[in-house]
DNA sequence: TTTAAATAGATGCATATGCATGAAAAATCA
DNA sequence: TGATTTTTCATGCATATGCATCTATTTAAA
């Protein structure tokens, strides 16, 4: 059974398309990036939200709403940042029951120093098939579906 | 630093907003089909290429090509659903190296029981936000970032 | 204030994934 | 043909994830 050229595709067909196109670009981009020995791209998002916050650090609770990653997972991801030395975790000074997590030069310098790599991926895996149009489209559409 | 909205998104910012709204979407739908009982969406991914396949059956190497999943992770799934009862494994006639992945009576009624869950999710967390030209440009921009 | 409920974060345990590699058959080549 | 390389699929082992639950603290309610 095979859609129609001029009809408008069902929403289940976008929407496979969308988780195809997505886990294509995401699995082409990580494998780069590991390629060229970096970590997973979940740390640079993490790193990431780190540097763009005020004074470079967060909450893990913070983190866990600006990343898709559920709860526990973030409290591993941060502990393994920890290990690693690219972020700092201590006791939250006006809720005893958190903690802070701040980006340290180190990592800063990761995210530095992996930019290049993840642009590049990004470029051609992704964006060398799209126009400025395409890229516009897409941002305005898939803004809608964001919460 | 903010994008002004009149230029058009960087390839990465495009890029990163697909990556959220994909990656919402799944969890969302995931999360539903599970609420319901049901099991991971990959299940239902290869059981509906199965029934696609000619014959209703598919060797494990072209489920690979047709599905987003590494090979040893195709063989474990469909290890599990060989367990579950819902396809059956016998050694092609063809080729002794390979596998003849086939597609049970119980795997066929799985995809329909699955389906209606599915199809309201898929509506409710990706579709409900969107008209019928976002749909189609989705459509086609994402088919140029394929294969 | 004392008690109850909600929030922040960590973790034990089961399951799933990634990686490297293995075995076995088929395809290619000399 | 015999040797080499490729292809197909499985699996041992390390790591990561999901789930449920736990502790500690804060917030809200009685």
């Amino acid at each position: 059974m095979v859609r129609k050229s001029e009809t408008s595709p069902d929403p289940i067909d976008a929407w496979a398309r969308l988780q195809r196109a997505s886990g294509k670009v995401l699995a082409c981009v990580e494998s780069r990036l590991k390629a060229d020995g970096f970590p997973p791209l979940a740390w640079y998002d993490i790193l990431l939200e780190l540097r763009r916050a005020d004074g470079k650090a967060l909450r893990p609770v913070d983190i866990e709403k600006r990343i898709l990653l559920a709860q526990y997972n973030v409290s591993r991801l941060i502990d393994r940042l920890v290990t690693a030395g690219y972020v700092d975790k201590r006791r939250s000074p006006e809720d005893g029951r958190g903690v802070v997590i701040c980006l340290l030069p180190e990592g800063e310098q990761l995210l530095k120093s992996m930019w290049p790599c993840y642009r590049e991926a990004v470029e051609a895996e992704f964006a060398a098939d799209l126009d400025k149009e395409d890229l516009e489209a897409l941002w305005r559409i898939l803004g809608k579906v964001l919460p």
